[in-house]
DNA sequence: CGTTACCTTGAATCTCCTCAATACACGTGG
DNA sequence: CCACGTGTATTGAGGAGATTCAAGGTAACG
């Protein structure tokens, strides 16, 4: 067996500590790493998953931020999701012959790289991995099905709070909030995109909410002041935490 | 082993031999067949799965229809999706502790009922029928993405005239369709709740609809004159369809 | 027949959208 | 250091689309 020496080898891989990851056994472990082929490196504003296309590749985030989206031939997308760290992309296209969204890069990010033909193995071998697989397909489905009932029933007021506490919530998860500071790389157009709102009522429907004195949002630099004032703006059913799975 | 007689007996469910559905190897439907603790009826107008509740149970629907939806406390609810036969329900308490929506049955329904329990045996023994799981759980999720899309970019017109294609397929894949005739068992309140509209607009919308010609909706059937020109006004690429496995 | 559920209509109102400018931050090259 | 370009944020005005309220109308059922 080839010993090839990755920048982030599995044994070392950060996610493995974080709070709110499962642990893998040993022999989980080693699967991971014969299944992993590499690493990649994509730059801010780079789309690595393209919709209608079939990806070779399955990817774990191990850093930076992108966003899932489908766009129309108008002009107009829809943002269905973020992808934070630990965050698993390119499923689909495992599944199905062809991804049905694009995932674009906000950040300069890296990227854990799998092969997908082996994804056979893992659910012959490794059937704590491929419960491990359903489980975050349900949970993407989960957040969609939020996100729904989010823009199809709430106002832009209520939409775009709870927009902002679900982006701090995954963040926090994925280690990058500092107390109640979060460096977010979106614009006022991404939050728009992702409601289904213009950008314009974004912006003074955000002017609105930094109003209450609840929040701040400047230079990139989001600050909750008062997360419980603006969670009573979401009264919803909080998504229930808990340890999840990655690859 | 007792010797427990269904009404549907596996070796004969009627969804073995419809078109769309996959066929299962003698193996895997000796284990369904001992997956299977029972069958369910249940009566137009109950809910059988509860959001917040753990339920001890997976259903797949033999027949009839159903909604899963969101309700929230000021009355309002979003419908995220319709079930028909084939569909595969209750995966969230089994993957998570608890449903995070509810589902309703619109008509009377026959459901085929699991033990949630035993979901691991089916990932240590059934790499098959657990590959099958996480492919229905990903495609819960294109479809919800594909709503999100629909709702947050497009027009009310243009938005109806898309649900109404979706629940077509699905029912058409489902075995429902005669030709271009389908029994609906929605109402108008049904669709304003699944797009995020008022009935009020809906049904304007839906009249606006219908004097195009293009399709017909009178007491419950829904004919769809000419599908080709509807489908002109939802382009975002098909969700092509492809054999689907079913428990 | 009367009740119930669903569909339809009109009118007043408000949310949100588009168009069109302007302002600000940041980086680049002169 | 300033001039300039670019991307992002902000403002104002006018209008379309969607909402709410409030009545009616129609089919189905007992």
């Amino acid at each position: 067996m080839p010993m090839t020496s990755f920048e982030v080898p599995c044994e070392k891989c950060p996610l493995q500590n974080r709070p709110g990851f499962r642990r893998f056994s040993s022999e989980e472990l080693n699967f991971i790493a014969s299944f992993k082929i590499g690493e990649l490196r994509v730059a801010a504003g780079n789309q690595f998953l393209t919709d209608g296309s079939a990806s070779p590749h399955l990817y774990t985030v191990l850093s930076g931020w992108a966003i899932r989206h489908k766009s129309f031939e108008n002009g107009r997308r829809q943002i269905l999701n973020i992808a934070v760290a630990g965050d698993f992309l390119g499923l689909q296209s495992s599944l199905f012959s062809e991804m049905t969204h694009s995932v674009e890069a906000l950040t300069d990010m890296i990227l854990c790289v799998f092969a997908r033909e082996r994804i056979w193995e893992l659910y012959n071998s490794q059937s704590g991995l491929a419960f491990d697989l359903t489980w975050l397909a349900a949970r993407e489905e989960q957040v969609l099905a939020d996100q729904l009932a989010n823009i199809g029933q709430r106002s832009a007021f209520h939409r775009i709070a709870h927009m902002i506490l679900l982006v701090f919530d995954r963040a926090r998860i994925a280690g990058l909030v500092q107390g109640n500071k979060l460096a977010l790389p979106l614009t006022q157009e991404h939050i728009a995109d992702a409601m289904g709102l213009s950008l314009v009522h974004t912006n003074k429907t955000l002017q609105r909410l930094r109003q209450t004195g609840w929040l701040t949002w400047d230079r990139g630099i989001l600050v909750l002041k008062n997360q419980a004032k603006l969670r009573e703006l979401t009264e919803c059913a909080a998504p229930g935490e808990r340890l999840r799975p990655y690859l």
